[in-house]
Formats: structure tokens, sequence, C-alpha cells
DNA sequence: GAATTTTACCTTAGATAATCCGGAAATGAT
DNA sequence: ATCATTTCCGGATTATCTAAGGTAAAATTC
């Protein structure tokens, strides 16, 4: 499976913390020189452990303080309509993530949005829009327990 | 609300999608010079609209293949469940995201683990182990079909 | 088991980029 | 219109990245 060693997975871990970090501080911290970490790094872009770099923002802070997951189930007996959701939702700026899932229903969708208000909007106009939505369960957030915690690379 | 303007959003959308892109670099993007940049950057970060940078890894080459959503009823005759199962949940490295919703159910747990063994294993000696936890339903993630979206700033 | 290849690492030096500073231009308020 | 504030830029300094060359250890081959 995976021929990272130690120091690999050191990178990843101080990498998924801050991803800007220098490589100068970042070899301090793993005890390499920095020309063995720009190795390192690439073979990790390379070989598909590293995905990219991506700033983490404040969703507060831009007006999306609505946090809400829809349960939603398709009309099988439509043809088409798993690839036709699944494009529609790859296109809405509103859905962070939808996932297939085996269980009580077919895709879970986690959305934000502004608030109540444009959540019916979203609901309405996009979701329960496309053709083949049998039914929707919908969950707002009270409470972010926990928010994008880093992969265990230990 | 916010007082960012069209070049803030523009510095906000280009760090979502590289968070490790050079200064310069995106200075040119924008069409400023990279010592405004600097200085942008510095205080979108003072002011909260940045919280930070991480790599993206890929979860299959860690290990991690199976995405799993689990719905959690709380007891909530006994005190301080709430609580409880919070801090639990923090501690959890298998546990990324958790959030208490309003609706059918009490907490939304997401977690990634190696295969169904390995959940089996969280499931009974982590989540149900747990004071308080009176019900849960496990929904096994099939296909990812959207995946950590960037956050619409535009 | 010895020779060879490969791999991982380090140091050095030259290129590149980030940061600090002073001043100019734009913006806004009185 | 004037003053104050903010935003921006260019140049100098400092820090960082990158590429080249060289060494040692490990793996491979014979």
């Amino acid at each position: 499976m995976s021929d990272i060693d130690k120091i690999d997975r050191k990178i990843l871990a101080v990498l998924q913390a801050d991803g800007r970090i220098a490589n100068v501080e970042l070899a301090e911290k793993v005890g390499l020189s920095p020309t063995s970490i720009g190795e390192r790094l690439k073979r990790l872009q390379r070989d598909g452990y590293i995905e990219g770099y991506g700033a983490r923002l404040n969703p507060q802070m831009l007006g999306l303080g609505l946090l809400v997951f829809v349960e939603v189930l398709l009309d099988k007996t439509t043809p088409d309509v798993f690839e036709r959701f699944a494009r529609a939702v790859r296109l809405a700026p509103e859905v962070l993530e939808c996932h297939m899932v085996a269980g009580g229903f077919d895709y879970l969708v986690k959305a934000r949005v502004a608030d109540m208000s444009a959540y019916r909007r979203f609901l309405g106009e996009s979701l329960l829009a496309l053709p083949g939505v049998r039914e929707s369960r919908t969950y707002a957030v009270m409470e972010e327990v926990k928010r994008d915690a880093p992969l265990p690379v230990g």
C-alpha cells in the first residue's frame, strides 16, 4: 500500500496543519535539509499523496452562516437520474460535498448557504427541480462540533 | 457584514484553489503588485477571513479507503451527554467532522477508516462505548460525487 | 562477498521571492 | 478645497527556493 516512511508522514502532518510553511522551516521541524524536503515533496506530489494546497476560509465571514445536510432519494425508474443528479450537484456552488451512500437513501448532500431563506431557494430551485428527485430530508446544523479535521497520517 | 472588495474575493478564490501559490504569481493573477498583495493577505488573515492553509491529501493513498456517515441519537435523560460526546469526538482521529443537527437525530459524524472491519472496531470501541448513545445509523459512502468544493466567494 | 548501481542526503552558489520602508496616488470626510 | 486615511508602488534588504556537484549508505547484480 504505502511506501512512505516516518519522515514523509511527519511532512504530511505538518503540511496539513500549515500548508504555506516555508521549506526551510519544514526542514527544521522534521530534521532534514531543505533540499531533501523539496525532493520528498515533489515525490509525494507526483505519487498522489498530496493533491494540492488550499486556504481555509471562515464561512461565517463570507456570509455563509448556515450549514445543511440533505438526504436525497431518487426515483430509480427514470433512466440516467443518477448521472444527471451528479452532474447538477457538481455545478451547484452551494454544494460542498455530495456522496452516494448505501442505506436508507441515495445521496447525502452537504451545502452552505447564507440563511434559511437562501436554503429554501436552493432546495426548491436547485435540488428539487432536478428530474427524478423523489424525496428529501433536510438537517440544519446547529453547532459544528468538529470541522475539517486533518487526516490521521501517524 | 463584509467589507472586502472584488480583489479580495479574487485573492480568496485563487488561494482556495492553490494555497501555496507564490505571492508574485498571485499578484499577477489579480493585477496588483506583490507588496499590496502581501498587505491584503495580512489583513484578510488578521480579520479572520483566512483561518489557515492546508495540504489536501489523498485518503486512499493513506489507507483510509472507507468514508462513512453516522447518525447518532443520544439519551437526553442523562446529564452532560452532549458535552461528553462532543469531547470524545474531538479526540477521535477517525472523526473528520461532527455536527449537532436539528431533526430526526442529534449528531451527524463523518469519519474515515481503512475498511469495514476498521469501522466495526471504531463504532463499537469509540462511538457506542460512549455513555448516553442510544442509537446509531451508519451510511457507507459508495461514491464521492463531489469532495471538498471551495466556498463560493464570488 | 565484491563490484556496481541506485538512492537519499548534504553543502554551496546563483536565482527567485518575500518583506520592510518611504513616498506617491487615490479615497473619503469635513 | 483641504486634510486625513488608506491603498498602492518601487527600491533595497533579507530570506527562501532551486539546481549542481559530491558523498555515503543501501540495494542489486554478478
